[in-house]
DNA sequence: TATCCACAGGAAATCAGGGTGT
DNA sequence: ACACCCTGATTTCCTGTGGATA
């Protein structure tokens, strides 16, 4: 029967309603209440205040793991200041969010700045040099005339080292050339030792107020979950047990609240896909598992060519070795087969695809342990597959090169497997 | 106990690719 | 056309290392 679109839209429209407001699950909403923040709220607010009297607050510096509400609690009170201000009639902060995970080299962090102040002539992309770049921003931001507070968020993302230190050293210090304006930052970590690897000239006077954001525990969540559902669906659509469910399984992933909103989200949309009326613990563990295995699928299938060979040649040593871990050098020696024989491309260095290989354990679908053979075998990382192999099969198998090669046997196992075979063949013919 | 394997992993250098200004 | 600037990926060079073995 053909698809009738009609059909299906009407009955899209007769079937139960879950969703009040899809948008409060999303990672970007702020609500009106954040659970479990008072005190950080109070201390920020604490910290921000003397803003009202036309002063500058101090710098200041929040650490903590992903999806503990940092970037929330900052945007919450910069709003609630900000209508403070209006209130009281005197000029209102400009608040910059930059976001370093997406601007991730110093250089772009500064044009940024320059471009929100002054965004009719934006800065090219790259080209201009240091020095004319912060001359430029010294200018607009005395034309401006207010105090300017920059939030840099996940600054533990920008590039290097250099980046780091040179791009806070600039705004720590730009006050100093500022009559009019006044520039404050308003650093936020994902790294707890962030502060570690940093110029002690910045570090002083950086971090001058300093708070970490502390982890949610199961009950904690359970209360974010429970106030957002309440924004999110329609009254009484939560079975009792699903969102502590939920919330259970986000507080066992590093108490991540993102998570648990999205493992949320995707559990409604399956209920409402069934046109069901119920979110059930069931629901929430279908969730859990389509979600990781569509994270997974989806890096897979993103990820650049040098990268799926590798992960193919891991998959090709652990298949044909029959052992379910590779070491260093035999992945390499697979990873240089494959990319020379069978993708004609140059094979990138052992340097370099050890970097990579450390790449892939940290998004997690390869795993990897440091070991020692002392004299005979020496010093190598044993890696070995973490996700399933017919996972890893149709996510590769959707690139048609990959495809092609995922019953390559590499040649160095070949080699020893006729080895083993002639060792026994003689052997035979010596009895 | 010194040696040595097979790398690990840090730092600096290099290169290609994008840009600007003259 | 040319000098110069910035980025990001990669290479090159280097020192470090855990532990079985001579």
């Amino acid at each position: 029967m053909e698809f009738n679109l009609d059909k299906f839209f009407d009955d899209y429209l007769e079937k139960p309603q879950i969703f009040r407001n899809r948008n409060c699950l999303s990672a970007n909403f702020i609500p009106d209440e954040l659970p479990h923040r008072t005190d950080q709220i109070r201390i920020i607010a604490q910290i921000m205040a003397c803003t009202l009297k036309n002063s500058i607050p101090s710098n200041l510096f929040i650490y903590g793991k992903t999806g503990t509400g940092k970037t929330a609690v900052v945007k919450h009170v910069s709003q609630k200041l900000n209508e403070k201000c209006i209130e009281i009639g005197i000029p209102n902060p400009n608040w910059l969010y930059i976001n370093c995970n997406q601007v991730t080299s110093g250089y772009r962090v500064l044009a940024t700045i320059c471009n929100y102040l002054d965004p009719e002539n934006p800065l090219p992309p790259t080209g201009t040099p240091r020095d004319i770049m912060i001359e430029r921003l010294i200018t607009l931001l005395e034309s401006k005339n207010c105090l300017c507070f920059i939030i840099l968020d996940e600054i533990d993302s920008l590039k290097d080292k250099e980046s780091k230190d040179s791009v806070l050293y600039i705004l720590t210090r730009i006050n100093e050339n500022l009559i009019n304006s006044k520039v404050n930052i308003i650093g936020i970590s994902n790294i707890l030792n962030f502060k570690d690897d940093l110029d002690p000239r910045v570090l002083s006077s950086l971090c001058e107020e300093e708070m970490v954001f502390p982890a949610y525990n199961a009950i904690e969540l359970y209360d974010i979950l429970r106030s957002r559902a309440a924004l999110a669906f329609q009254p009484n659509m939560c079975e009792e047990g699903s969102l502590r469910l939920c919330a259970a399984i986000a507080a066992k992933e590093n108490g991540d609240a993102r998570r648990a909103l999205s493992l949320l989200r995707k559990c409604a949309e399956i209920v409402e896909r069934m046109g069901k009326t119920m979110l059930s613990r069931t629901d929430v563990l279908t969730a859990q598992y389509e979600l990781e295995k569509d994270t997974t699928e989806e890096f897979i299938k993103n990820l650049p060519v040098q990268q799926k060979i590798i992960l193919l040649s891991i998959y090709l040593n652990q298949k044909h070795k029959k052992t379910p871990e590779s070491n260093s050098g035999e992945i390499y020696t697979t990873y240089k087969e494959l990319s020379k024989k069978v993708y004609s491309l140059n094979a990138l260095t052992a340097k370099r695809v050890a970097d990579l290989v450390k790449e892939l354990d940290l998004s997690g679908v390869i795993s990897s342990r440091l070991v020692s053979f002392g004299r005979k075998g020496g010093r190598t990382r044993m890696v070995s597959l973490k996700v399933r192999d017919s996972q890893l099969k149709s996510s590769l198998g959707d690139d048609d090169r990959c495809k092609a090669v995922l019953e390559y046997v590499p040649s160095h196992i070949r080699r020893t497997d006729i080895n083993v075979d002639l060792e026994g063949h003689r052997y035979k013919a010596l009895l």
